[in-house]
DNA sequence: GACCAATGTAAGCAGTTGCTTACAAGGCGC
DNA sequence: GCGCCTTGTAAGCAACTGCTTACATTGGTC
């Protein structure tokens, strides 16, 4: 019988049931805290497919990553971008991999995969949010605002008690956003020259 | 003869020389990614050594912060430890050890000394930045711009060549505090009551 | 039913980590 | 000179990591 309960020999399902998985758990944990053990377990898979199906530790990450963490860049008009990041960030219940675009922003080492995603991922984000500026050090006012949503998530992530962890999310958007602001809003003229054209 | 050139059978010396070989490596790469065979090696010693002087990695870690990271707390007032840890923070020529602060403070877990120590620490940094404002959310204002030297810490130590490693430093601190002052500055009126004291 | 590629499994390999142990050697008190 | 605690050394252990290999099992094809 072909339609056995639970799937056996399904390798597409087997495949899914890993990325799943390793979606979940480096969106958690981050790539270099999370083992190849536990996403196999948590998948309820073999470790060894997993190499099969994907080749290596850092393949899987990039597999996860693909096309992943992009979403809001692509679908936020850059004035809201800051904000819509912030909320997903806060968010009480995140689904599954929400949280991947703040774990592989926040990743340490130069080498592995997750570096380089990490990398492009910023520069991502950077170059969106210098849009929202006419200074001429606009990149370096993006990266200051980027660099405080990487800490922000860091410290949430460590920190189990402090009151970024429970604090009202409306009210820590709204002190970033009046802070961050400082940093990337035109000025007067600027912004009425743009709309000019 | 007793007086041997470089130095051996002296435990004092050896001892010394793992901590400061420590200091280094733990504020250069963090507690996770500094190895006890690294700390040795650059120690020049024995690592059974290590062992039978500070017991564990992590107590020799809690021998390296003993006492480090606060001095900027006590010495600075208030108002300028910002700017300071930022200046710290930023110079180009660091003395080994000057950014254990900083390592310290991003380093990632819930377990190992390193997340005891990081907890206490932040926690002072924030008891001091909180003393800043009256705003009854002081604390989380204090955590956010924490937050915010943490991120950029992280971001210089991840990218080499973003804005944020180069950019001039007094730019940089020119920004943060202009941000940050949003956050952290008192009120008018309560400012000048508070001086009236 | 026989073949056979696709799928799944168990065991293990090599490298790294923190830490331990068994031992050699120096140097001080006597 | 002798004993013995202190200091230093080399080797290795157990746990963990990413990854491989050798083998069983399944199920479609002919």
């Amino acid at each position: 019988m072909t339609a056995e309960p639970g799937r056996r020999r399904d390798s597409a399902a087997t495949r899914a049931a890993l990325l799943d998985a390793a979606t979940e758990l480096f969106a958690e944990r981050g790539f270099a805290r999370t083992t190849v053990r536990d996403i196999a377990a948590h998948a309820g898979v073999n470790q060894a497919l997993l190499f099969r199906y994907f080749g290596s530790k850092d393949a899987l990450y990039a597999a996860v990553m693909a096309g992943q963490g992009r979403e809001l860049l692509e679908v936020e008009q850059p004035e809201r971008l800051l904000e819509t990041v912030l909320r997903r960030m806060l968010e009480k219940a995140p689904r599954p991999g929400d949280h991947l675009l703040f774990t592989a922003l926040r990743s340490e080492g130069v080498d592995s995969a997750a570096a380089e995603i990490r990398k492009a991922l910023g520069d991502d984000y950077i170059r969106a949010l210098s849009a929202l500026t006419d200074a001429e050090d606009g990149d370096l006012r993006a990266e200051l605002v980027l660099a405080w949503v990487i800490g922000i998530s860091m410290v949430r992530s460590t920190s189990a008690k402090e009151p970024l962890k429970s604090a009202n999310t409306e009210e820590i958007i709204r002190l970033v956003l009046s802070a961050a602001r400082t940093l990337l809003e035109r000025t007067e003229e600027q912004a009425l020259t743009e709309m000019e054209r």
